[in-house]
DNA sequence: ACACTATTTGGCTATTTTGCCAAACAATAA
DNA sequence: TTATTGTTTGGCAAAATAGCCAAATAGTGT
């Protein structure tokens, strides 16, 4: 792997980083629906005002959303909606992932089952 | 934003900080292709064999990515591709994030340019 | 039984992230 | 001008992450 190979993938998973949080994808999802200022946000969630402004920052700077100074406040945008199209697939990995905990635990109740025979 | 919607988005975020690291998101592409055993990604990362094996824990973790066990080998494989059908879009989002950055420094020298005149 | 190979895990340190408080800044209102 | 509101930034402490080494584990072959 060269070094702009290596520098691609940073850069592609800077992208996910910055969705790896759970506050973040909140906010980025209510961003796909329309544009909120940052106060607006920190009504809804239960942080201070510098941690939704941060996580704002975080989102800016990976590329996702993007902000605009109207009057007394910082309006921010979703700049590339795309980006949330992933999620019905991310909920699949999560009802797959929920499944083969089921499973398990079936597989481990039956082999006490067989156990106890 | 009750328990159960807090936890879901926990779980959706924990899916993309996953592929928040660049040698996780390489190793996800990489099981596109094919299977492939512990041992084979340590020749390639240039990286400890415990190092590779936690990154892949945390894929499995994830739900992203299985395991299975043959013979002395550990084979991974990828659980759920569409995970990264968003790649076209994360790209784009690198794209435009560039091409703003050129944006303002193309501003800046205009800015320095009719300071001068 | 022994040695050998592939993988995981425990333990450690260095680095990064998170989230709060307080202070700084910016725009508006009085 | 001062006060007020919305936002960002500096600084800090707690928590999480990354990556290495060494030890433990599991399966294979002798």
């Amino acid at each position: 792997m060269d070094k702009n190979e290596k520098a691609f993938y940073e850069a592609k998973a800077a992208v996910f980083k910055a969705l790896g949080h759970p506050t973040r994808l909140w906010i980025a999802e209510e961003l796909k629906k329309k544009e909120h200022c940052v106060c607006e946000f920190v009504e809804k969630i239960n942080a201070d005002f510098s941690t939704v402004s941060r996580h704002l920052a975080v989102l800016k700077h990976a590329g996702i959303v993007g902000d605009e100074k109207r009057g007394m406040n910082v309006f921010y945008h979703l700049k590339v909606p795309c980006i949330l199209n992933s999620m019905t697939c991310v909920e699949a990995v999560i009802d797959a992932q929920l499944q083969s905990q089921i499973d398990m635990i079936n597989n481990k109740s039956d082999t006490n089952i067989n156990g106890r025979i």
